[in-house]
DNA sequence: TTGAACTTGTGATATAGATCACATACGGAG
DNA sequence: CTCCGTATGTGATCTATATCACAAGTTCAA
């Protein structure tokens, strides 16, 4: 859970209650779709509980998952802040609780606070680092690797710290899902997770994934 | 040559005057490092003239290129943003010059004119869906389509349009380079280069490369 | 001008990972 | 419970792309 993620941490008070204020809720039922990618809209999205996917179809039509997105994430704030068409779907994974905000309240919010720019600033700078290292490693990492890359993803955006350090990954995901942010085949997937979980470094809790030892993790994941 | 790469596009002449009373020229010659992924600094700088690649060097020691930028590019955005380390190299390609601007100056700066931090979130938006575009063909495009890819990558950078259309690189360019960018290898690159000329959609400007069908290339790059 | 160090082109081979083809397991609806 | 659609595991191919191995160009510095 990084810091970075949250929008209106260090943001002052009279700020956040003006962006509540100013915004409308919604939900989302799961599977539910809140945009697809292609649509216009302006708009963005704060999540306040839940969790859904970010992904986009290729021409070939294989899903690719760019990222699970949990409580507190932004959504939808490229087209915020450049008005181009949405870049990917975002559909819930489960049920989901969302507060949208138009464009002209976000920029009349962030104009009598200069925090939220720098806010918003940093936010895009993280994801686009996460971007970058992601390019770099589709290249250079072998399935696996990519594969433990995911789940080092996905622990960033909904992962559960226990006392005990490891990570819980508290909803279903499915290989598919896996497959999708690793950018391979399924199949191969779940040949590398049963490696993983081999290795001891993955669990399973149930029906969710547990993230046994994270140091390991990132580093097959060459993080 | 899109505006969302320039700064200071549509921001008033006072700001532009302040952003150069507060910044620092410097030069690279060609070849010269202005800083290595991993370094740490807060500043950023902006090209004036000559051309620079931004690249990292995965684990594995492999060269990956993340963009050739001319003159109007930001670059060291990222670590003014986040005061994280560098994330990638930068060297210069020919003899360039640059204004160095200070953090706390870029801040100040900013909070006087809210437009600069609008056109700081274009900017990286811009970036962010490139990047993204990029993750998603490099699981799905073919070699010779994500090659195609980094000439229009390039163009981008640094193309002249031509009044006929067609656009010229006019910058000598290695098939390392062109392999880098795509992620392949450069034997590789060097078949599917030598495809897209015999193709003619594009052409050698003396040793200079020109895109000859700028819409054909496109489509082969399936953007 | 003559190397020496880069570049480029192209065939031959090797291999990671996709694709195919199933068997099996699971989970929710009736 | 029991059936059906969806998820998973695992072998056997197949193929795009990396890698290897050279032969020619080019560039540029001495």
């Amino acid at each position: 859970m990084h810091g970075s993620r949250k929008l209106f941490e260090d943001i002052p008070w009279a700020a956040r209650k003006a962006f509540v204020s100013s915004s409308r809720e919604l939900e989302l039922r799961s599977r539910e779709i809140l945009f697809h990618a292609g649509d216009s809209g302006d708009g963005c999205y704060l999540l306040r509980s839940g969790v859904v996917k970010a992904a986009v179809i290729a021409r070939d039509g294989q899903e690719r998952l760019l990222a699970v997105l949990g409580p507190g994430a932004m959504i939808g704030e490229l087209s915020l802040i450049d008005d181009e068409p949405r870049s990917a779907t975002i559909s819930a994974l489960k049920p989901c609780r969302l507060m949208h905000l138009t464009k002209p309240a976000f920029f009349r919010l962030a104009d009598n606070n200069p925090q939220v720019y720098r806010r918003a600033l940093k936010l895009l700078a993280h994801r686009l680092r996460g971007t970058n290292d992601t390019v770099v490693a589709q290249g250079t990492v072998s399935v696996s690797g990519r594969v433990a890359r995911a789940f080092a993803s996905l622990a960033e955006g909904l992962g559960d710290e226990q006392s005990d350090g490891r990570i819980l990954l508290a909803h279903k995901i499915t290989q598919n899902d896996i497959a999708g942010m690793a950018g391979v085949a399924r199949e191969n997937a779940s040949r590398a997770i049963n490696d993983l979980l081999r290795a001891g470094v993955l669990g399973r809790a149930g029906s969710f994934y547990m993230i046994e030892q994270p140091v390991a993790l990132l580093d097959m994941a060459e993080i």
